[in-house]
Order: C-alpha cells, then sequence, then structure tokens
DNA sequence: TAAGATATTATCATTATGGATATATGTAAA
DNA sequence: TTTACATATATCCATAATGATAATATCTTA
C-alpha cells in the first residue's frame, strides 16, 4: 500500500508497476472507385518496412481519447476535415511491429472518390490501392493491395489484416446500416448505389429487387432532379435521410 | 535522427517520445439464467468505486498479447478454464478511470450457466447480475444490472457501457453465427436453445417458425437421446455441429 | 424522326415467415 | 391399466420477401 499522486491508497495492481505498451491509431480509408473498394496508403520512408505502404496513422496522446486521435490522424495525415469513422478492432500482438510494443486501435473511415480527390492533392505520399478480397463472404483474412497498374503494393506490420477485417465489417454492416450511402456523394443514383453495394460484397445482385429493398427501407429521397452528361435516360437521383436518432450518441472510444 | 536500442534510426515519431496510458482488459463474461442474461461481476474493494462492481479485469503485460491477457483474466479471476471469448470494443475516454488514463480492450465471453456455478464457488467475491437492457434492438447504450432481489448493483467505471456493449453484438450476431450455442451445454433442446435467444433479444419468438429456422441452418444434430426429469413430453436432445472451419483463424489480437 | 441505351415498372414463381391448430408422446395421478 | 395433462412435433394457410425475366418508358444522339 503505497500513497500516490493521484490520492488513492492503492494495493498491487498500481497503475504504474507495470510497463506500458505505445499505443497507436491507424485508419483503413476506404473509397469505391470504378467498381472496385480501394484503400488509402501512406509510402513509409524509414525503416522498419520502408518502401512499404501503411496505413495513415500516429500516436495516442496522453490527453486524448482513441476517437480524438483517428480524427486527427484523419485531418493531418489523410488530409480529410470530417469522414465517416467507426473503430474497427484493437490489434496487439506482441511482435507487430519490431521497434517494440505498439498496440494500435485501428479505425475505418468511409469517404466518396470526390471528396478523396483533395486530400491526394496534398500530399504527394498518398496512394490508392484497389483491395483485393481473396476470401468469400464474412470469412475474413488479410487482403491484397493493387496498383492502378496491377502490381501488388507490398503493405507493412498487420496492415493487410487491418484492411481485410475493415472489409468484413463492411459486408457485416452494409443491408442494415447505412455505409453504403457514406461512399457516395450526397445525391447519387440507384445504379451508383447498386454498384457500391457490389465492390463492398464482391458479388452481382439483381437489380429490381436491389430497388426494391433499397427503397422500401424508406431512407431514399427522390430528388426531383437527374444525372446528368449520360448518353443515355438519365436516372433519378436520391438523397439518403437519416433516421431519427434513435441510436444515442456512441460513447467516445 | 537517434540510435535506439532496437536499432532502428528513427524520426520525430519515436516510440519513445510520447507517454504511454496504462493498457487494461476487461471481460464482459455472460450467461443465460432463468431466462434472462447474466454477467459476471466482482466487488472492488479499494478506491476508486470502492463497494462498487466491476467487471473481471487486469493489465496487460508487456510481453502478451491482448488475446493472452483476456484468457488469463478468464482463467484467474474468473475461475474458467475455456469459454468462448471474441474482443469486443476499446474504451479509451480520457477521464474514465480517475486514477490516470487507462484504456481498456474488452472484451465478451460466453458460458453456460453450469460452467459458472464451479467459478463462483472458487471465489466468494464473484456475483452474478441480471442484465436489465433500456434500449430496443441494437441501438445500444448503458445497460443496469440487478441482484437476484431485485436491487440495483451499482458499476464501476464505465463497465455499464460496456455490457451495453456486450449486449448491442450478441444481439447482432445471433443470427448468422453460433454465439447461441455458446449459452447452453453440450446437448440441448430447442426450447432451451428458443429462450436463449429471447433472453439475448428480448423479445418473445414464434416457436414453429424458430424450430424450422434452426433445423434448416443444417448445424443441428439430433442425438436421439431425450432430456430427463420433466414432468411432461421430453424433448430431444440436440448437439451444435461446429461448420468446417471455413473461416480462417483470427489474427491474435 | 428513329435507333440505342438504360431507367423504371410489371409479372410470376419460389421461398421465407408468422400465426394458429392439430396430432403425438412422454409423465403422473387415478 | 387407464386417463389427464403438458409439452413436443407436424401441418396448414395467409402473407411478405426475394430472384429471375420481361415489358414499357424516357432520355440522348444521329
Amino acid at each position: 500500500m503505497t500513497q500516490t499522486p493521484h490520492g488513492y491508497q492503492e494495493n498491487g495492481e498500481d497503475l504504474r508497476s507495470y510497463d506500458r505498451p505505445s499505443m497507436t491509431v491507424d485508419l483503413a480509408l476506404l473509397t469505391v472507385r470504378s467498381g472496385a473498394l480501394h484503400a488509402l496508403l501512406t509510402r513509409r520512408d524509414s525503416r522498419p518496412f520502408e518502401g512499404h505502404w501503411a496505413l495513415p496513422g500516429g500516436f495516442v496522446r496522453i490527453d486524448e481519447s482513441l476517437g480524438a486521435a483517428a480524427r486527427r490522424v484523419l485531418r493531418d495525415k489523410a488530409h480529410l476535415a470530417e469522414a465517416f469513422i467507426e473503430q474497427l478492432y484493437t490489434f496487439g500482438a506482441v511482435g507487430r511491429d519490431p521497434r517494440g510494443r505498439v498496440v494500435t486501435v485501428a479505425y475505418y473511415a468511409l469517404v466518396d472518390e470526390e471528396q478523396l480527390a483533395a486530400a491526394r492533392q496534398a500530399s504527394d505520399s498518398l496512394v490508392l490501392g484497389e483491395i483485393v478480397v481473396p476470401w468469400p463472404g464474412e470469412a475474413g483474412g488479410p487482403v491484397q493491395l493493387h496498383s492502378d497498374e496491377g502490381a501488388v503494393l507490398p503493405l507493412a506490420f498487420d496492415h493487410a489484416d487491418i484492411l481485410g477485417m475493415a472489409v468484413k465489417r463492411l459486408r457485416g454492416k452494409l443491408d442494415y446500416s447505412p455505409v453504403g450511402f457514406e461512399l457516395l456523394p450526397k445525391r447519387f443514383t440507384l445504379r451508383q448505389l447498386q454498384e457500391v453495394h457490389e465492390a463492398i460484397l464482391g458479388t452481382k445482385l439483381n437489380k429490381p429487387a436491389f430497388r426494391r429493398r433499397m427503397l422500401d427501407k424508406g431512407v431514399l429521397h427522390a430528388t426531383g432532379a437527374r444525372e446528368t452528361g449520360a448518353t443515355y435516360r438519365p436516372a433519378e437521383l436520391y438523397r439518403f435521410i437519416e433516421r431519427s436518432a434513435a441510436t444515442p450518441m456512441e460513447k467516445e472510444g
């Protein structure tokens, strides 16, 4: 029993009697481009994994919540002011970082391709890699990343596992949560929405059934406007209607 | 640029240049008893939250993975050799522990009532509290815990949020993963299985529809044996058939 | 004005689900 | 041995969700 600075009598489980791991957050920043899921990566210019590609990430500050750290990384490393962002999974295998014990809390974030364009202009070390998923359904496991030219982008640390977990999560949440809309601009056609779903699931979907299912959810508002620039009959533009906030705000993690 | 012990040239993001939070794991250990979800709690005998109830938990050791830490807590604090256990969510709000910055990786574990009986005999500071869920469906939010006598058990830290998250996760996974079976003994009746589902979901279910749905999944094996001790027609005992391991082993977290 | 392409709607068969009821089968009491 | 009883198990029907295909509508461009 010792008297500690914060004034609590403590027993054997004193906060300071254990070595502490370093804590980081990593961001699986996803978008859909030309019908395929892509992730935002930064090139590592120092060891370990020099020349490999990594998720944007950073250390959690001692007076900063995990969510705040994730949003800071989104802003400073990915150059994005805001996005749908949600905690994914925490990776803490002992040898995952050769420099020492580092536990990372992974988040995933969703933006549409247009929002991402600005981010990529702000930094030339950012690249979009196409996610190639080698497993069906929600089986899970690491994924591969390909450049536009089809070359394999080698990933640093356990980031292939983190991205795999993000895809798995996305597939699981797709039909009972509004994640699909986060990957589209404010106004979108039903065909675009279907393309996003197909990109996430990695399967083709039945068109009339998809339409019915989406419209029956009651979360789509027909704007009356049409898409422009099409060489054929332009489709109606829809907007996503936020459901009444029946879901209480998630506690800051 | 400095030369560090582990031999890597490092830049501004040196592992040691940031204060590190303490890391713990906490266990939402759930079971179904007399038709209601219950959680295993330990009574705190020192500040902070002296006299409140808390989830079994402990510090993550520097050379120990998160999953290993969770299993150690399961063994040493909950006195259980093994159980279905899965990472739930990481809680890292700045003020969640008044002693200092503590980030906790929450796990949830599932056992049947009988397995838990032995654990409770091994320690008299363990108690089972009935989980009372104040929100519908998968809305989420904190839950309340009640003693057998109906008294409210005050929870320490953010453990009401952790338990709420566990219930939400369980509800979400119930119909596409075998979590329901983890809360039952090896052999069980369809009525018992339905009671477990109803306890998790907090709703009544249609009996013939539930039977069909479960049997059509093809993961139930009729053993030919019957339940004993019933004063009425005894029901067939079923066993859960593990699906072929199409799911690759999840990376150690 | 016609051709081409895709949006949008309609139709039908199939399957899942909810609700209610009938039948079967064990235990316990008469 | 028989009967009452409680629950398991099977059957039936109405309804809703889904998949597949075809039919119709509407825009752009030639």
